[in-house]
RNA sequence: GGGGAAAUACCAAAGUGGCCAACUGGGGCAGACUGUAAAUCUGCUGGCGUACGCCUUCGUAGGUUCGAAUCCUGCUUUCCCCA
C-alpha cells in the first residue's frame, strides 16, 4: 500500500495526503465510520457515499468471527461482496474488545479467551488466528492483535501489557507473512502502539513497530480513560518516532475536537463510534457547537437541522420535526442524526485538508476548536 | 327508581392507622456516550432551598385518634348491575 505526503503545514504538523488501495484511493486526513458488523448503524452505504462521501469504513473481527462466522464471508467472496461496499474496508482485530468484553475475557500468553457476548460460548484468539480471520474478512487494511490498556493502568501493568502486544506483534507479522490473500487484492496489517499515558513505552513502543517497515502505523490505547491532556501528549511523542512517509491512524477518537487536535498533531486517520452512536442518541455536532435535538427548546424551532452542513438531511429537514422523531421513538430519527454527523465528521477532515493544503490550518483549527465546544 | 363499586401526583396504578411527599409503569425534563455487549444507559419529575430541612398534598366538608391517603359521617362525581 502506497502512501503520498502531498502538504504539510509549516506551523503545525498536520499533514495532507492520500494511500492507495485496491478498493480506491484514500485521501487524509480522513474519518472512517465504524461498522462493526458490516454494517454502518442505521446508514444506506447509498448514503454513506454519495451523500456522506464515507471513503473507507471499518469492520470489526471479533464481531464478523462470531456472526455471520467465516464460513459465510468466505462463501460470500469477503466482506466486500457479502455488504456491497466496494470502496475500501479497514478491520479491527478484537484488541478493544480485549479491553471492552472486561469479565468475560481472558489474557495469557497465547492469546485471549472470550465468551461471546451473544451466546456465552467460549472461544480463543490468538496473533495467529486473529490474522487468519482477517484474511478471511478480506479488509484491505487489517490490524494487529493487541491488548488495548485501560487509560488508568499503573506503570507496572502498562509496561507487562506493552511487552506482551510487542510479542504478540511479532506473531501477527509472521503469520501475516506466511499467509497469502484469499480474495485476488492487496491486504496490509498495520501495528498498533500501547504504552498508556507512560512516554518511555510510547517511545519504545514507537521504536518497536518502526521496525517492521509497516505500510502505516497505528495508535491505540488512547481516550481509554486518560486525561485528554495525556492523550495529545503520548500523540506528541509517539509521532516523533513514527516515520513520517506513512499514515498515522489514531485509533478510537473521536470527538471532533479530538479529531482536529490530532490532525494538528500529525495523525492521518481516525474512527470513532461516536457520529452514529451520539447521532442515534440525539446529539448532533455542528461547527457551531452541539445540539441536543431532545431538549425541549427546539421544540418549535422550524429551521434547518443545520443551515451550514451540506448533507440533505441539514437542509431537509427541521429540528423540531428531528426532535419530535426522538420524541416519537421513530427510527427515522437515529438515522437522520446518524448521516448528520458522519456528513459533519467528513466535512471536517475535508475541510482540515483543505486548510493545509492552502496553509491555513492553524489558525482555522484554533477557531474551530474553540466553537465546535459550544452548546446550542 | 333500586343495588353495588370507586375517587391517589401529568396519565395509569400500588398503598388501606405511624417505616408516605406516597411503590411501579408511561409520559415529561435533563445528562452520559471516544478501535460499538449501546436505536443504549443514568438522574430528576408537589413547592421552596445546593443541602440538613421546611411547607402544602391522596374528590370535598367535617369527625375519631397522640398520629389519617388509610377508620367514621355528609356531600359531589364516575363506573357497573337490575328495573
Amino acid at each position: 500500500m502506497k502512501f503520498e505526503l502531498q502538504h504539510s503545514s509549516v506551523s503545525s504538523k498536520a499533514r495532507a495526503g492520500q494511500f492507495y488501495t485496491s478498493h480506491g484511493i484514500v485521501e487524509t486526513p480522513v474519518f472512517m465510520p465504524v461498522g462493526t458488523v458490516g454494517s454502518v448503524k442505521g446508514i444506506h452505504f447509498k448514503d454513506l457515499k454519495q451523500d456522506i462521501k464515507a471513503r473507507i469504513i471499518l469492520g470489526n473481527t471479533y464481531h464478523l468471527y462470531l456472526r455471520p462466522g467465516i464460513d459465510i464471508l468466505e462463501k460470500a467472496g469477503g466482506l466486500h461482496r457479502f455488504n456491497g461496499w466496494d470502496k475500501p474496508i479497514l478491520t479491527d482485530s478484537g484488541g478493544f474488545q480485549v479491553f471492552s468484553l472486561g469479565e468475560i475475557r481472558k489474557i495469557t500468553e497465547e492469546g485471549a479467551k472470550f465468551q461471546s457476548h451473544i451466546d456465552g460460548s467460549r472461544h480463543l484468539f490468538t496473533p495467529e488466528s486473529v490474522m487468519d480471520v482477517q484474511r478471511s474478512i478480506g479488509a484491505d487494511i487489517i490490524m494487529a492483535f493487541d491488548e488495548c490498556t485501560p487509560g488508568d493502568a499503573d506503570y507496572d501493568y502498562a509496561k507487562k501489557s506493552l511487552e506482551l502486544t510487542q510479542r504478540w506483534l511479532e506473531r501477527c507479522m509472521n503469520r501475516f507473512a506466511t499467509t497469502q490473500p484469499k480474495y485476488g487484492y492487496e491486504q496490509t496489517l498495520f501495528p498498533i502502539v500501547q504504552g498508556c499515558v507512560y512516554p518511555d513505552l510510547r517511545i519504545k513502543a514507537a521504536e518497536q513497530v518502526t521496525t517492521f517497515n509497516a505500510d502505516g502505523y497505528a495508535i491505540g490505547g488512547l481516550s481509554v480513560g486518560e486525561k485528554e491532556e495525556d492523550m495529545y501528549a503520548m500523540i506528541e511523542v509517539v509521532n516523533e518516532v513514527l516515520p513520517l512517509d506513512r499514515p498515522r491512524y489514531l485509533m478510537g477518537v473521536g470527538n471532533p475536537v479530538n479529531i482536529l487536535e490530532g490532525i494538528d498533531r500529525g495523525i492521518d486517520m481516525f474512527d470513532c463510534v461516536m457520529p452514529t452512536r451520539n447521532g442515534r442518541n440525539g446529539m448532533l455536532f455542528t461547527r457551531n457547537g452541539v445540539i441536543n435535538i431532545r431538549n425541549s427548546k427546539w421544540a418549535d424551532d422550524f429551521s434547518p437541522i443545520d443551515p451550514e452542513g451540506d448533507s440533505f438531511v441539514d437542509q431537509q429537514y427541521t429540528k423540531a420535526y428531528l426532535r419530535h422523531l426522538f420524541q416519537a421513538k421513530e427510527m427515522l430519527g437515529p438515522m437522520i442524526g446518524s448521516i448528520h454527523n458522519l456528513a459533519f465528521y467528513m466535512w471536517l477532515v475535508d475541510e482540515a485538508r483543505r486548510q493545509i493544503i492552502q496553509g491555513s490550518f492553524k489558525p482555522w483549527k484554533e477557531r474551530m476548536v474553540v466553537q465546535m465546544r459550544n452548546r446550542l
